[in-house]
DNA sequence: AGTGCGACCCGAACGC
DNA sequence: TGCGTTCGGGTCGCAC
């Protein structure tokens, strides 16, 4: 389940391979996946060399001669960089490229989506427009925070989901960066101090950088795919535990806006409420 | 504007 | 064994 740490090494390793190769084909077998003009699509990149491969959130851009591919691979979705060889399962984008190879986009659930637009749009006519901070950025600090929260009184699980925001956590990152910033997930986000938001910075770019050192989190038993199988799912913290690390207490399980959450109800305390 | 929730999909896991 | 049901993961679009 593709979160910002997995997508940075599904990137580093596509930006190994792809670069200075040559766009002869494509195919496109899921068309609903393709948000912008699908002929266009298949048309435009014929001739379109890759110039580099870039992360924002948890997008994918491949930058070409004239275009920027814009690729979200949601939660199973999976590039595959082989011999040109026959269509498999699932699989709805095949890029075929000059040197014999073909890149391929497999994707079960057909959540993925893709967006094809002109280098100078990339920030204007796609959903990286929305985006908020990177974690890593220098802009994210605890004023920003503050800022964006004090009018948000959803759960801070939920708000932290918010790409938004603050892009790249997922539903798995979020538990542990909340269990390690001793917030409760239930927490209304505005009622959040600068430490709080402090410690969700400061927890948010240790776990990322830990996870993205370990090839990301791999929960669900992958095929083993282009960069997805990393190691970090050992170093869960709360998110698919039983017992608290640092306590011994159970670990719960709740819902909240939807989405299974993990925490420690003695070591995430809602305070000041 | 903020909030809540169904829709999008399909296979694995679960319950009977 | 076989069947039906539930669940999950990220984001969007719609209704309030």
């Amino acid at each position: 389940m593709p979160e910002l740490p997995e997508v940075e090494t599904v990137k580093n390793v596509l930006k190994q391979n792809l670069l200075n190769l040559k766009i002869t084909k494509v195919d496109v077998f899921y068309p609903p996946m393709i948000k912008t003009n699908l002929n266009e699509f298949l048309e435009n990149l014929v001739g379109e060399e890759f110039l580099d491969v870039k992360r924002y959130g948890k997008w994918l851009v491949f930058e070409t001669t004239n275009y920027a591919l814009v690729s979200h691979l949601r939660m199973e979705g999976k590039y595959y960089y082989t011999l040109k060889c026959d269509r498999e399962k699932h699989e709805h984008v095949i890029f075929h490229l000059d040197n014999g190879y073909v890149l391929r986009y497999k994707d079960v659930r057909k959540f993925g989506v893709m967006y094809l637009v002109k280098k100078e749009k990339l920030f204007t006519d796609t959903p990286l427009s929305e985006l908020g901070l990177e974690p890593f950025s220098k802009d994210l600090n605890e004023d920003y925070l503050l800022e964006k929260f004090k009018t948000k009184r959803l759960p801070i699980k939920t708000v932290l989901l918010d790409q938004g925001i603050m892009t790249g956590l997922g539903n798995i990152y979020v538990d542990e960066v909340l269990f390690k910033s001793k917030i409760s997930p239930f927490k209304k986000a505005n009622l959040l101090n600068a430490n709080d938001c402090k410690a969700i910075i400061e927890s948010s770019k240790e776990i990322l950088t830990d996870a993205i050192k370990l090839g990301g989190t791999t929960i669900r038993s992958y095929t083993s795919s282009l960069g997805v199988t990393g190691s970090y799912q050992d170093k869960l913290l709360v998110h698919t535990r039983k017992i608290c690390p640092v306590c011994n207490s159970p670990i719960l399980v709740k819902k909240i806006g939807g989405r299974s959450t993990y925490y420690c109800q003695k070591c995430q305390k809602v305070k000041d409420e």
